[in-house]
DNA sequence: CTGTACATGTAATACGTTACATGATTCA
DNA sequence: TGAATCATGTAACGTATTACATGTACAG
């Protein structure tokens, strides 16, 4: 049910069409609610269907440009603010872990190596991002430095307890 | 895809049945991936057609004890040290964070204030969990071990980063 | 005038949740 | 004999991924 919010909340910063939201789902977003093209277009439809948004204006090559409406906003805000987020996470990175006794101690050892070095890459990538960021005063980056925060401790912490995995296996 | 590995990490540690399965998604399994009855029952099925498991044994009220084949094992191999873990992760909570400038600065922290709480909630369960794991020397304990350190980490990375968040907005 | 980017849509398939449906065994 | 537990299966619905399908506008 959170793709509908997670577009709500952009339409609710500006409008936009289908292809315009469908760059920022590839970008920043994607760290914490992907979709692909075929999704967007639906959720968008029935978004309309359900009169939370509306075809504000149409321009060339068939382009729509969607709004959102009053229902939207109310329905975004009572998400944001009511909706008890899901707890319930799915992470084959972990279900491997309890399995780890099925295989060698050097595969065992090899994986949680590439999960360290994995996590090492990933953090590196997000703090080059945190030094763009930071260097920009724009004050609507806000809250996406505040998500980009959690991806950095994210990262750091995956690394530190691979390696700690590692030292008690080894 | 990883449901059918679930499944046959489970039984290459011995033959089982569904319901005994169910037993094991609804405890410690849970937290690394959760699935319902429903699909417990279909995924046996299918698994069985593919030949990774059989029905070794029947007993009382249908009772059907599955047990993993070779095939089962190579597959099972094959997925813990040569497919790459999924990194693609939805977080609705994270989700809401990117919109929180649409919602009043109160309500944002309200908002950061649950999830700390929540996160504390879930590390003191955590961590009374591993008390008695830890007491217990068994060493098949060993790799729910070091999932059960992964939630600990986790929780207390959550709280930091909410209590940073609030002070950031505060 | 041609390639690239813009722009939307549908179909097939798989996975996941909830609810429904049924029945056998055991134990108090 | 009635309730709890054991035990499996199906159906409906919603969500997600991939591939297919089509066409317009603009820039070089």
């Amino acid at each position: 049910m959170s793709l509908r919010h997670a577009v709500l909340g952009l339409l609710a910063h500006g409008p936009a069409s289908g292809y315009d939201l469908l760059k920022t789902f590839e970008g920043s977003l994607a760290n914490a609610w992907p979709a692909t093209q075929s999704q967007l277009y639906g959720e968008l439809n029935k978004l309309a269907d359900s009169g939370y948004v509306t075809v504000a204006a149409e321009g060339p090559r068939g382009r729509k440009e969607y709004a959102i409406t009053e229902a939207g906003r109310a329905e975004l805000h009572h998400w944001i603010t009511e909706v008890e987020p899901e707890r319930v996470r799915r992470s084959d990175m972990l279900l491997r872990v309890f399995f780890l006794d099925l295989v060698e101690r050097r595969e065992a050892l090899d994986y949680l190596r590439r999960e360290a070095e994995g996590a090492a890459e990933r953090h590196a990538a997000f703090a080059e991002l945190a030094l763009v960021v930071d260097s920009t005063d724009d004050p609507l980056a806000e809250h996406g430095r505040i998500a980009l925060e959690w991806g950095l401790r994210f990262t750091k912490m995956q690394q530190e307890w691979a390696e700690w995995a590692q030292r008690r296996l080894g």
